[in-house]
RNA sequence: GCCGAUGUAGCUCAACCGGUAGAGCAACUGAUUUGUAAUCAGUAGGUUGGAGGUUCGAGUCCUCUCAUCGGCUCCA
């Protein structure tokens, strides 16, 4: 006999060997119903699976994400079964469940076609109404490979071997098809009702390069089918929000095939924003104690070879050119000039910290394959700053930055965001101890404000360790924006240093950092955000006047010069057109206020106010309208 | 860079098995003087991404190339 607690907090004796759906049947039967499988104290375990031992009972459902990733996981298997219903020939890589659905990776001759998916989703179809239950089988990793060798599916031998002699394996049945996993597992094919494949990609076995490309299959699956719609109408509503479609709708930014792929176009409205971005940016770094600089966009190879670029960044950097047969090179990063300004003189302890930003412009090569719209380019402009700082200012500065960098995202309205502390790569500058001496103040600092974080094993930069800040769009894709980097390594390699109190010379600490990343991508992210409808601070037209007739222009013009006096970003639409014509232009383009002007205005000396997507809101003086989109601007609201 | 897909008017999309490139919106011209998401009529607009090839004939078939899209790898 063997004790079982369940969720209701009672406590149950029965015969060791019995199942946990038996269990469940008997004594809860309710939660049964949505069960998907069930966990052993922290040990998640299929329903069907015998227990041995005592322990806390629970009921794992669709609610749970452990639920969710089981239930994903088993889609993935049942689109893998009928993929070697339909393609025998067809070899199995991997198929985990990843976030809002699954993939499976798959080794096969002829190319899945996109219509290929309705007959693979048909064949799934067919395999769930046949109910097959999912079964769990232990043996040993031996047998295992001999199993899969037999059925020729050399990936999964080749994670077999990667595993300890000796090791038990488990693998689950479900009909004729087999696969190698952990599991676990939903009980029968029935449970996975709602399921949709949706893209066919190539991905490298293991994720190398260097491997065989394999055909990816993703698909999505859910448990209610309400759900699922809802999931498919947000995929649809992410595209109408695609940064690159409404960039051209609303004439922001353009990127031209004569040009060059990955350089950005910014139109007059686009630049408009880029402005605003960059005016507060800059009005707050003043504020926190920052001096703007400025720098050239090439400079002698030499000073990158000083720095490491040319060795540990060279895949990154365009050719150089010949320049009175010297070589300069277009500039990847900003930091060599902050560095060179620090040393343009002797600097005392007194100066530090010192802090320089820069909006710098750097061209890095990037394969043709990344390129996407204005959040992976080859030329962008970094929110760059560098500063100088001893070793017990370190930990205050980072501190700071953090803040800053908090008040920056959520200001923007950004709250979803991951942290990540990346730590020494392969390729890399410096001795080990300062390596260490940076990763820990930046762990330090993480620790002391209580944020969650991962650490990104050997995904620092070359010359030092950094915490990356990826805040997450409306595609559900995460995007790098902030990173604030340690650097103990140019500081010595460019022979950077200080007078101390001691009368000696000291080397300074150098924190690299940027906290929006790049302005193109903070923007092309910001238009998906808000959808293109921008709140009134960053709107680059704020009001559009609109006269109802020619008899009425006049009188429109003249709010129109005031409105612009009073500093509104604003428009006339005098064009000879219905207002509802001229209404539904100002909506498509999405500026925050359209005021209205009439025979009935003209007579009250007023405006009708319409407020985008929501509508006229009544009329008042001018006065007050200027005084409603002040204080509207002034707070940054992030109404849209 | 790799795997797959796609490039037709400014935009969204047609054009059967290879047989004279079309439509809507936008633009322009004119009429209309309009009250909260599209007034009507007319005009113009194309080396079908580019370069080769097959063919009597190519938007359509083939080769190369450029770009874009979905991923992989990489990254702000």
């Amino acid at each position: 006999m063997i004790k079982i607690e369940l969720s209701n907090s009672k406590t149950v004796e029965i015969e060791s060997g019995t199942s946990a759906k038996d269990i469940l049947k008997q004594y809860l039967p309710k939660a049964l119903k949505n069960a998907l499988a069930a966990k052993l104290d922290d040990r998640l375990i299929e329903l069907n699976r015998p227990l041995q031992q005592s322990g806390k009972l629970a009921v794992v459902s669709f609610d749970d994400e452990a639920g969710r990733e089981i239930f994903r996981h088993s889609s993935s298997h049942l689109m893998a079964q009928a993929i070697k219903a339909l393609f025998p020939s067809a070899r199995l890589a991997i198929g985990p469940p990843i976030e809002d659905g699954f993939y499976y990776d798959i080794d096969l001759d002829q190319t899945i076609r996109s219509d290929d998916l309705s007959r693979i989703e048909e064949k799934m179809r067919q395999l769930s109404q046949e109910k097959l239950s999912v079964l769990r089988e232990e043996l040993p990793k031996k047998e295992a490979v001999k199993l899969f060798s037999d059925m020729n599916e050399i990936y999964k031998v080749e994670i077999l071997n990667g595993l300890d002699e000796g090791e038990t394996v488990s693998i689950y049945r479900q009909g004729n098809f087999v696969d190698l996993c952990r599991g676990p597992h939903v009980p029968d094919t029935g449970k996975i009702k709602h399921f949709k494949l949706l893209s066919v990609a190539g991905a490298y076995w293991r994720g190398d390069e260097k491997n065989k490309m394999l055909q990816r299959i993703y698909g999505t699956s859910y448990a209610k089918k309400t759900d699922m719609d809802e999931h498919l109408r947000l995929l649809e509503e992410a595209k109408k929000r695609d940064h690159r479609k409404l960039g051209r709708e609303l004439e922001l930014f353009s990127i031209s095939e004569d040009i060059g792929a990955g350089l950005i176009l910014w139109h007059p409205k686009g630049s408009q924003i880029r402005h605003l971005i960059e005016q507060f940016w800059k009005d707050e770094h003043f504020k926190a104690g920052y001096e703007l600089l400025y720098s050239p966009h090439i400079a002698k190879l030499d000073l990158w070879r000083t720095s490491g670029h040319v060795d540990y960044y060279k895949e990154n950097m365009y050719a150089p050119m010949l320049i009175d047969d010297v070589e300069y090179q277009l500039k990847p990063m900003n930091c060599p000039f902050h560095i060179e300004v620090f040393k343009s003189r002797i600097r005392s302890y007194r100066e530090l910290p010192i802090r320089w930003a820069e909006l710098g412009t750097v061209y890095r090569y990037e394969r043709s394959g990344v390129l996407h719209g204005m959040l992976r380019v080859r030329g962008f402009t970094q929110d760059d700053a560098h500063i100088f700082c001893r070793p017990d200012q370190l930990e205050n500065e980072i501190l700071a930055l953090l803040d800053f960098t908090m008040f920056f995202l959520k200001t923007f309205g950004f709250e979803e965001y991951r942290i990540y502390l990346s730590t020494r790569p392969g390729k890399s500058v410096g001795s080990g101890e300062s390596w260490k001496l940076a990763t820990d103040a930046l762990e330090n600092a993480l620790k002391i404000r209580k944020m969650d974080y991962k650490i990104d094993p050997g995904e620092g930069v070359f010359y030092g360790p950094k915490i990356d800040i990826k805040i997450r769009d409306v595609l559900k894709r995460y995007w790098q924006c902030t990173t604030i980097q340690v650097d103990f390594n140019n500081p010595e390699r460019f022979k950077m240093e200080y007078i101390g109190e001691d009368g000696h010379t000291h080397q300074p600490i150098m924190v690299h950092r940027a906290l929006l990343g790049s302005l193109e991508r903070f923007f092309g992210i910001l238009i998906e955000q808000y959808s293109g409808a921008f709140p009134v601070w960053l709107a680059p037209v704020q009001a559009t006047v609109i006269p109802i007739t020619e008899r009425h222009r006049e009188f429109a013009r003249k709010y129109f010069d005031l409105l612009r006096q009073a500093g509104i970003r604003a428009q006339l639409d005098g064009r000879n057109e219905k207002i509802g014509y001229k209404i539904r232009e100002g909506e498509m383009q999405k500026i925050p206020y359209m005021l209205i002007i009439g025979d009935k205005e003209i007579e009250q000396d007023a405006v009708s106010v319409r407020r985008r997507r929501e509508g006229d809101i009544g009329a008042m003086t001018l006065a007050e309208f200027i005084s409603l989109i002040r204080e509207e601007i002034k707070g940054k609201s992030l109404l849209t």
